[in-house]
This record gives structure tokens, sequence and C-alpha cells, in this order.
DNA sequence: ACATTTTATGTACTGAGTACATATTTGGAT
DNA sequence: ATCCAAATATGTACTCAGTACATAAAATGT
């Protein structure tokens, strides 16, 4: 699914990810907003245009993992166990990326500081509100096909929205819990506290539509 | 409540609604980007900076009624009947709305001009975004203090979530129904039955909280 | 080694937003 | 009316992200 690389993709994405990290070190340590590209340029050794060549837009440097997400929630609800209901996959995928420490639900000094960053720019905040909005999209596509519809109605719309609503509440929640307590578990169970407890109102909230129950396409 | 203007703010005023007016319809006419603030600002008969003086954003001479909205639900939530829960006062003020033909809750091919100018730039998706987050933070902020808690709490932040990505997807509905079926009572209809669908679920899912019991503060 | 395609990078421009200075207007005081 | 102080309008000059377009420098296949 990913292993093609000959060497002029392989060097390809050398190049953007040497950009991509030294940038987003530079966003870390001093703001989003105090660092320019004409900065990130040298410093990653190339030029302007190499930088925008690769990242349209400087947010991109700092969100490079977003297209992987998707896929993550895509997958999961396109290959499901056929017994398991589309909102209960989505939590237990929630259970398996904490236990795998998954980078998406850390909670840590390193993920605070991203968290700050974001937190810190308008540029920044605004761009994880459209990947949101893009995910919850994608969401609802997948719900929609699969549950066997042929187009995303607003039933699926709903559906997604108040999923994503509830994975960023409760990512919101895990990071607090972990601002306070300074406990990396702690701020786990926080976050699973918020998964389970909105998929259970979620579960009977939308009894009446199809994204409870175990339905495949047929 | 919004009575004080004397002449210095009047005319202030005046400006800065002959600037928006003046923005917006260029907006509409010709897409939020392919208008510059050095066209803007003699259209309006002012000078440049005069304009970025009362918007500090370009996007500000869009949005310029987001107070409004903001304290709406506020008002909404805090000076509701004591015996009506929270998710249902706001049920009810969607209701209301619809009947008073609000702005806010329009379906015509007025509003279609502005959804469809939002759709095609990513600067106005984006501060559209923004505004319904603090809306949400609003409506948390108004849930936790109308059942008497001192903090915004997890359950206040899912609670408000969830309603702002009910009405957001209400609305979402209302215009496409209007779009498909060019008729701004089935663009209604359809708006309340999400809205109604989706407050009957929160209604359940969030049985636990207090948010659906007609608490009040002490 | 050569031609073709990709990738890296330079130059010059547009347009939003900011810092700072200046003018103009307004409300109130004498 | 006249003058003063605060608020408002506007000008000048700058920064920086992003774009259009051209060119150089690999890399790949023949």
């Amino acid at each position: 699914m990913s292993t093609p690389p000959d060497r002029r993709t392989r060097k390809r994405l050398a190049t953007r990810l040497g950009i991509s990290n030294i940038a987003t070190r530079l966003f870390l340590d001093r703001g989003f907003d105090n660092v320019t590209v004409d900065e990130i340029a040298p410093a990653a050794d190339g030029g302007r245009m190499t930088v925008f060549n690769h990242f349209p837009r400087k947010e991109d440097m700092f969100f490079d993992r977003d297209e992987e997400l998707r896929q993550l929630l895509r997958a999961t609800l396109l290959q499901r166990d056929p017994g398991v209901a589309p909102i209960e996959a989505l939590r237990l995928l929630a259970h398996r990326l904490v236990e795998e420490q998954s980078p998406y639900v850390r909670f840590s000094t390193a993920s605070q500081g991203f968290v700050k960053t974001i937190e810190a720019s308008e540029t920044l905040k605004a761009r994880a509100r459209a990947i949101r909005d893009e995910i919850a999209q994608v969401v609802a596509d997948a719900l929609a096909e699969s549950t066997g519809k042929k187009a995303v109605d607003a039933d699926a719309r709903l559906a997604a929205s108040l999923l994503l609503a509830t994975w960023t509440v409760a990512l919101i929640h895990g990071h607090q819990t972990f601002r306070q307590k300074r406990n990396a578990g702690e701020a786990r169970a926080a976050f699973l506290a918020v998964i389970d407890k909105g998929t259970a109102g979620l579960t009977v909230a939308l009894a009446g539509t199809a994204y409870i129950r175990a339905a495949t396409v047929p």
C-alpha cells in the first residue's frame, strides 16, 4: 500500500521531511507566527521556493500527518467486523490507539508543547478546525458507504459531526487533565472516559439511524 | 441595553456600517478573494487605513453580526424559564427564530448567496468555523453557569459541542434542502427536523448530566 | 552521452496586515 | 465663538505569506 519508493521519491520525501522537521522545531521553540519562511528555508538548507513547493501553506509544515489519520478512520469504518456497529468500531479504535501509544492520542509534556503552540496561533487553530471538519466529512462518507447508502444524508452528517465533537472534547479533556495532574495515565483515562460516555450517549441518541447497528454493505 | 448613541458613536457606527455594507456587496458579487481592501476603501469613500481601523481582518466586514448571536444564545440559556431544560430552551429558540424569519435561520436565494460566497473562500470558511467554536464556548459557559457549576467541565463542553454540531448540521441540511427544492418552507421544515431529532437524541444521550433537566442556579 | 521529465531554486510581483505619524473632527470648556 | 483634549480618519512605509513565471539542476530511460 505504501512501499514503492524509487530514489526520486525517496529524495523528495527526505527533502520534505527535513523541511517539516526543522520548521516544526522552530515553531515549537519560538511560536508559529514568530518564524518566517525566509528563516525556515536556509535553516533547512534550501531555497525559499523549495519550501513553498513542498508546502503551499506555512501551516502544512506543522500539520503533516492529517492524511494518515483520515485514512485510519476511513479504514476503521470500512474494514470493520460486520458484527460491530460503526460507532462502536470508533470507540474500540480510541482504546486501541491509547494502548498503542499512538501519537494521535498521546498525552505528554511533548504533546503539550504542540497543543500550546497551536493555541497560541490563530492560523494553526484555524487549520486544526479545518482538519476536524475534513475528518467529519470523511467519517460521514464512510458511515454512509458502510451502511450501504448512496449519498451522505443529514443522518450521516449528524452522526459524524457528533462523533467528531465527542473526540475533540475527549482530546481537550485529556490534555487538560494532563496539564493539571501531570499524569499520562490519568489523562488517558480522562480521554477514554469522555469517549465511552459520549459513545454510550450517541448510541442511544442515534438509535433510530443505521450507525449504531452492525449493518454492512449488502 | 443598547441605546446610548451620542453623535460621535453614531457617526462611527455609520462609517463602520457603510464599509461593511459596501464590502459585503462586493464580496457577494465577485467573491471574497477577488476583492481587495484597496478597492473597498475608495468604494466606501474612505481611506485604506480607515477600513483596517474598523475591521482588523478583511473577514470582519463580512461577518459583522456574530456578537449578536452569541448574546442571543447566552441570554436564551441564562434567562430561560426555570422549568425548561437548557437543551429544550435552545430547541424552542430554533423554532422561534424560524417563525420570526430571523436572518440566522433564513433560507432564501439571498442567503444562498451568502452560503456560496463562504463556501468559495477558505478564509471565510475558517472564520465561520472559528465563530462556531466561540459560540460553543459561550454555550458551554452558559450551560455551566445556568446549572450552577463554577467552571466549565468536560460535560458542559461535550453538551455544548454536541448542540453546536447539531445546529450546524441542521443549517447545512436546511440550505441543502432549499438548494434542491427551491422551497423555503421545506427548507425550514428540514432544518427543524434535524434540530428536533438531534435534541431528542441528545436529551437521552446526556440524560446523566444536568443539561437536560430543568435545573437552575440555586 | 542525450533527451525528457522532475525537482530545486531564483526573480519579481500582489495583497493583507502592522507601526507609526499626522490630520481632522468632535465634545466640552472658557 | 474659541480653544483644548480626546477620538477618529487617513497617509507613509514596512513586513511577510503566497503566486506567476522562468531557469537551473538532478534523475531516469534510451
